[in-house]
DNA sequence: GGAAACCTTGTAGCCGCCTTAAAGTCAAGC
DNA sequence: GCTTGACTTTAAGGCGGCTACAAGGTTTCC
């Protein structure tokens, strides 16, 4: 199949798939007299892996790690089980930030409570009150690797 | 104070101090006759907004709205409230996406009990496996704006 | 007066793609 | 055979929110 219908096949773009075979995710594909790509099942079933982890909030060096564990069947998966540890873990660290914020976010909301002048309202003046006390100490990059609050994986 | 001392006491750096200069967000800075950055405290103040919006997660977007009402205190601060109740919503929802990822991860986990080959690794033929049913569907980045599960802000 | 610690601008990199542009290929219709 | 339109190719640039680095100017301290 060539690159659009594998891309239909995996739920995928195009320019996604040429960009996983640029970053080593994906082999290079074979090629068409007419320098097309060309590709199998075992490509499907490659990407499809892939996506899967993606819509898994793994990072791309993160699902490297698991495709290399998937090319060497002999080896031990240890490593397998430590990377879903720690996934699971960034996950569940992430959620906790997020309901804490979130639990700042609605007692924000309720100072300002009725639609009046910006000067009074509850919610800037909030915000910077909580700027001059130091606000919350966001914890830094460093703990994990899911971030935001915008977002998500197409599938 | 120059641009060092302003970072240090907003805890941040004098690059993101820049940036948020070239971004619109804080105003062109006076300068010394050797060309530094000269600040005083109304821009602390600024920049500590700035710094706790960002340790809420909002986008750099939603914060230079809310300097919009902040620098315009006459204007009528409905429009402060719609974008707290939305950016709480992208928060609810984020958090509801990584809940569901949770379970799903450890569901994974538990299919690879003791070490073993990875060829017979349960994590790994589990992501396969799950990947030709096609998986849970992401949903995709329309929803809202809160993204992954690495990260979190400095502050 | 010389070294270290600041400051300046500009540029490039990170992630995970998405978009655009310019050019080549292919199948169908007239 | 020729056009149209749907594909393909590569390369480059953009998004957000910074961070890092290079090459130079300035200030500060001993």
């Amino acid at each position: 199949m060539k690159i659009s219908e594998l891309a239909a096949a995996a739920h995928t773009q195009t320019e996604t798939i040429r960009f996983y075979e640029r970053k080593g995710l994906l082999p290079e594909a074979a090629r068409t007299p007419a320098n097309y790509r060309f590709y199998d099942a075992s490509h499907l079933q490659r990407l499809a892996f892939i996506r899967h982890c993606r819509s898994l909030d793994m990072t791309l060096d993160e699902i490297a790690t698991l495709l290399r564990f998937k090319d060497a069947p002999g080896a031990n998966c240890d490593g397998v089980n430590a990377l879903l540890d720690a996934h699971v873990g960034h996950v569940a660290q992430r959620i906790r930030e997020l309901k804490a914020l979130e639990k700042e976010l609605r007692a924000l909301r309720l100072q300002c409570a009725s639609s009046q002048n910006a000067a009074d309202c509850g919610i800037l003046s909030g915000l910077d009150e909580a700027a001059r006390v130091g606000g919350r100490t966001a914890t830094q990059d460093t703990l994990g690797h899911v971030h935001g609050a915008h977002g998500g994986v197409g599938h």
